[in-house]
DNA sequence: ATGTGC
């Protein structure tokens, strides 16, 4: 395996063809990377009409196919286009809500809020809420995503300019979405899932830009709210059928394959086409789901505290694959962009991001391990150049999630997390066990590499107070 | 991530 560091930051790993594969990280990261990583990425670099760099964030670490923390950009009209580049919980996200409250509002009723969103927010494998839609209604969920919610009740029509794409994936198509991934998500709605996913309230504990802060509406010891889920059964069962039929297809057409999970279909091709439209209705079910969880959890802050608003800074999934234009030498092109476990940073002065933030950047929400920082940063004027828009998700797993569950104990971990005065409200032992601060790398260390690279610059970070876990 | 397994 031939890697050099060509920058500060930047690593090439030598691939066969004239492909780059560039890997962002520092020392230390990359030398706890499994090999795997290399040879997914690798992999990736052989597909048909992909177009250097192929890229890895310094979260990054293997995956099903594609590594998490991968990019990969293919031209709309050689290209192809990979369900497991995106992964199974399609549009898994974070959103983060403004709260004019301060630590000194929240700290006496820690506990009783704790318990409030642990009561109002369904959480945990299967998790089932209070809210049943027919098939038709899904049907309309999957097209309208976050605005369908709205419509529903659940929010206000202003929080729609603050969530990527408007809110509402507009080449959705719920024909393409079987039955059974319909079923799977009548009962789902406004559900937190499990795994990674969590309710974190959160205060604001430094802030590295001043202006950027003022700009995104953060200040010293200010509470927010980030909620980190996805598209729940529905993305799941969604991404599992693709995959399958992804198999057969290259198969039956003996397109080469050097991974099994990285099948693929032409994005022209029937099948490309369709995993499109049925993976935008996924990000509509996603961006619908965190917009009614944004529901329940104001109601739940304005029993303690009547009368506030509680203002969405922003939404951003990690776990998507979007059509966006980027220059490949020196022409406009328009290309296909798989970011898996990676979040799109579109800098200052992107006409895709909300006016507001036009000075700033688009906010870039990441989650760290549980118990441990979140940072808010802002879009990069260097990812355009280097990462075809794209930074870092989280924190990224050191350890499986089985050796975890050997290592820690969850009750443990509660006590020890209680101690550091964060109050925790999880339905499974197990599931927090999985999720030890240990099986995770550094988040800082990962937000640094960003920072450094322009892929995306600090500019909060936020300790947690309350933590709701599957 | 996931009605936590093919």
């Amino acid at each position: 395996m031939q890697i050099k560091e060509i920058e500060n930051n930047i690593f090439e790993l030598k691939s066969s063809n004239k492909v780059n594969i560039r890997l962002f990280l520092d020392k230390k990261l990359l030398d706890a990377l499994e090999s795997t990583v290399f040879q997914q990425l690798l992999n990736i670099a052989e597909l048909p009409g992909v177009i250097s760099p192929v890229c890895a964030m310094p979260d990054t670490h293997s995956g099903y196919g594609f590594p998490i923390g991968g990019v990969a950009a293919f031209d709309a009209e050689e290209g192809v286009i990979s369900a497991g580049g995106v992964g199974f919980d399609i549009a898994c996200g974070v959103r983060t809500l403004l709260t004019p409250l301060s630590l000194r509002d929240i700290l006496p009723i820690q506990e009783d809020l704790a318990d409030e969103l642990f009561q109002r927010v369904p959480a945990g494998v299967g998790s089932k809420g209070d809210i049943k839609l027919s098939f038709k209604e899904v049907d309309k969920m999957l097209v309208g995503g976050a605005r369908w919610a709205i419509e529903q009740g659940f929010g206000e029509e202003i929080d729609l300019q603050f969530i990527e794409d408007d809110g509402v994936a507009k080449e959705a198509n719920p024909d393409f979405v079987s039955k059974k991934a319909k079923e799977r998500q009548k009962y789902e709605m406004g559900t937190l899932g499990a795994g990674n996913h969590y309710l974190e309230v959160q205060v604001v504990e430094e802030i590295f830009d001043l202006e950027k802060a003022k700009i995104f509406g953060l200040s010293l010891n200010q509470i927010v709210v980030s909620i980190h889920c996805g598209s729940r059964g529905l993305g799941h069962q969604v991404a599992t059928e693709y995959m399958q039929e992804m198999v057969k297809y290259t198969q039956k057409r003996k397109l080469s394959l050097p991974d099994k999970n990285l099948a693929y279909a032409p994005i022209k091709s029937e099948l490309g086409r369709r995993y499109f439209s049925a993976m935008q209705a996924a990000i509509n079910c996603a961006l619908a789901n965190r917009q009614i969880i944004t529901h329940l959890v104001r109601s739940a802050f304005n029993k303690f505290f009547k009368g506030i608003f509680l203002a969405l800074l922003y939404d951003v999934s990690h776990n998507t694959c979007r059509k966006e234009v980027y220059e490949v030498k020196g022409k406009l092109k328009e290309l296909y962009v798989h970011r898996k476990g990676a979040t799109r940073s579109f800098g200052p002065r992107n006409k895709f991001i909300p006016f507001k933030y036009q000075k700033a950047g688009q906010p870039v929400l990441i989650g760290g391990s549980m118990g441990t920082f979140s940072y808010i940063l802002a879009g990069g004027d260097n990812s355009d150049k280097l990462s075809f828009g794209s930074t870092c998700h989280g924190a990224g797993r050191v350890m499986s999630r089985n050796q975890a569950k050997k290592t820690y104990s969850g009750k443990n971990l509660i006590s020890k997390l209680n101690k550091a005065g964060i109050v925790v409200r999880g339905h499974s032992y197990k599931g927090l066990a999985e999720e030890a601060p240990s099986a995770y790398k550094d988040v800082s260390r990962v937000v640094e590499v960003t920072h450094n690279l322009g892929l995306s610059t600090k500019v909060a970070r936020l300790r947690p107070l309350i933590v709701i876990k599957g």
